[in-house]
Parts: C-alpha cells; structure tokens; sequence
DNA sequence: TTTAATACTGAACAAATTGTTCGATAAAAT
DNA sequence: ATTTTATCGAACAATTTGTTCAGTATTAAA
C-alpha cells in the first residue's frame, strides 16, 4: 500500500479514536475527523465511504487483533490445549489487561452498545472452538444457542464490571468470579 | 393537559413508533417524523427539545407502564409474597407476552442497544426490591452489584434469544431456562 | 356567550452537515 | 524521466436542524 494512502489512513483512525474517547459517535461529524486528522475532504471519502464505514473497520481491524493473537501466539498456544475452562478466560483477560488501543475505556464509555455487538460475536466465534471445555458446566436441558449467547454476554458484562469499578480485582479473580456465574 | 397537546403528543408518539420499527433511530428525521404525524415542525419542537428527548421520554413512558403494572396489578399481587423465584420471572415474562406497544419488536429489531439500556436499568431496580427471592442461587464469593447485574443481562439476553427464535417456548419453560442459567 | 389564554400552522430562515466534483500539486512507482 | 496515483482545497447542491413569527383555531374561564 502506498505510503501516503496508508499515512492518511492511520491519520484518520487516530483521530477518530481521540474523539470517541470524548463524545458520542453518533455526535461525531466527518468535518471533525478531518480536521484532527488533518487530510483533506475529498481524501476522507476516498478511504471511507462513511463514517460509518470507517466505525465498522476500525472495529473490525481492533477485535481481529485482539482475538486473533489470543489464539495464535505460540508462548500461549498450550492454554487451548488445556482442560481446564478458566484458563482461556484467563488467558484473554490477561490480554485485555495490557489495553492495546485502550479497548477497554471503548467498552464502557458513551459508546459501549457499538463495541459490545462486535466484542460479543467474536468471543462467541473463539468459545464455540472450544465448546468442550466448558461442557461440565453445561446444563443438558437449555438449547446450546442460547448457552453459548449466554456465556458470551456474562463475559461481557463481567468485564464491563469490572472496568467501571476501577480494575481492581486481578485476572484471576475476576476469571473465577466469571466462571462461578456460569 | 390540553386535548390539543395530548392529541399532538401522541401523533408524534405514534409516528415515532412507525418509523423505529421500519428503521433505525439514526435514520428517522424530525421532518419524517412530523410529516407522519401530520403536526407542524414548531409543534415537534415546542413539545421535544430534539430527537433525542423525544425517544428519552418515549422509553421512560414504556417502561414505566411495564414494570409499574408488574408490580401493582391486584390480580398478581400474591407473587410477590411467594418465595419461589420463578413466579417474579414468570410473572413478568406473561406480561411481556402480551406485547403491549411492540415492546418486543423494538427489544430485536435494528434498536436493540437503545431499549436494552432502559430495560436492563428497569428490571435491575425490580430484582432489587426482591432480592431475597434469588438469595438462594447466590454464591457469596460474588460481589453483589456484580450478581444484580448478572441477573438483569441473563434476563434480557434470554429474552431476546426467545424473540430472535419465533417465540415458540411458553412462559414456562423460557422462566425455567433462565433459572436454570443463574 | 364573550373574553383571554394557549396550542397549532406553515412558511421562511440561518447554520451545519453530507457526499460529490474538479483541476492543480505532490509523492511514489516504473 | 515518465507515468501513475494520492492528496489538496475549494466549491457545490441537497438535507437536516432548530428558531422565529404572524395568523388561525381551540380551549378554558369569566
């Protein structure tokens, strides 16, 4: 990709980042972004067709790496390898604790219901490959739609907890108290 | 209040209604509003701040009205001085059947984040008030607002799982789903 | 029934926003 | 050195927003 495209694009993101740290997306206007980003009009729309689109790759581009390097980095490759369910809770909460892009504070600010669709469908996606593990907690009578939506959203919501009340409990507490509610 | 207010509140209400279930509260107009509702643009906004406060107070009414008759309806009463857990849900879920306003429509449909923030917030302040009822299913390693909305989510995430599948459990069975994951 | 208050209409208005277009300029790839 | 490509910036029409105001209709109060 051509230096400048990608300079424009990183330009945009980042602004766009700013300025939902401070309001609401729906109050953000394009002329907004780009003048924090710094690029021209006509350069916006050549990347985004709109603003909406611009939320759904940031978004897409976000939960990709965060998921993604849960599963496929080596020096953690074993966890999945594991039995036990806590551990790959564990494992992703502990990578959500280093707040790359500051995910966490996109969680819970004035914008959380935008992030939780997309947060909620790829941790859906990660625990369906490893259903089994949670198999001993499963109740054989509930539909496992409704199961798997329901392991999703406590996790959501536990994390959602626990940012607001200031990150207090560690990675492993917080994974216990989670797995004690399912 | 002035028939004409009530009269011109309502219509704009209504219309309101229409157009959330046909599309998305970020894509409805004043202009489409009042065009529908068949009242002047000074009108809308002699009544409504903006938009905004107008589906504020839409929400406040709907949900007033569901958790109010939830608690003081004399034919159900009794409920709430059982000990058994399930009645408060089933009682609730019953009501829900009925499907006063759309309610579940717009708990599905493009709107969900909007109404599930209302709902979530209505129905934690219920389970407050009848808290001993779920004592029972309580670990006390938990923290408590942590528990308080583990319920309220389950709830509304069963809720809208039950929506989403054509509705073919009866209250029963979706009250005891819901027991059975908490 | 008359009077006074109040709500509505409809049109016009400025301001902001959106998404497009264009020629000129600068950077990158060949 | 030449060609391709991205950006700029300014201008553009089209929507939308929220306000204002004079005139009309409805309601409540006397």
């Amino acid at each position: 990709m051509d230096r400048r495209q990608k300079k424009s694009r990183e330009a945009i993101f980042k602004a766009f980042i700013e300025l939902l740290a401070k309001k609401h997306y729906s109050q953000i206007t394009v002329g907004q972004i780009i003048e924090l980003a710094d690029v021209g009009r006509a350069t916006f729309y050549s990347h985004f067709e709109t603003k909406d689109f611009l939320l759904k790759e940031f978004l897409e581009e976000l939960f990709c790496h965060i998921f993604d390097s849960s599963k496929n980095e080596h020096s953690h490759k074993h966890i999945f390898e594991c039995d036990a369910p806590d551990s790959v809770i564990l494992h992703l909460i502990m990578h959500l604790q280093k707040n790359d892009n500051n995910v966490l504070k996109l969680l819970t600010c004035q914008n959380n219901e935008l992030f939780l669709g997309y947060f909620k469908q790829n941790f859906k996606k990660l625990i369906q490959e490893h259903m089994y593990v949670f198999e001993s907690k499963k109740c054989q009578e509930i539909p496992n739609d409704l199961w798997l939506n329901h392991i999703a959203s406590t996790f959501v919501q536990t994390l959602i907890w626990w940012i607001e009340n200031g990150k207090k409990e560690d990675a492993d507490t917080l994974s216990n108290y989670f797995m004690k509610m399912i």
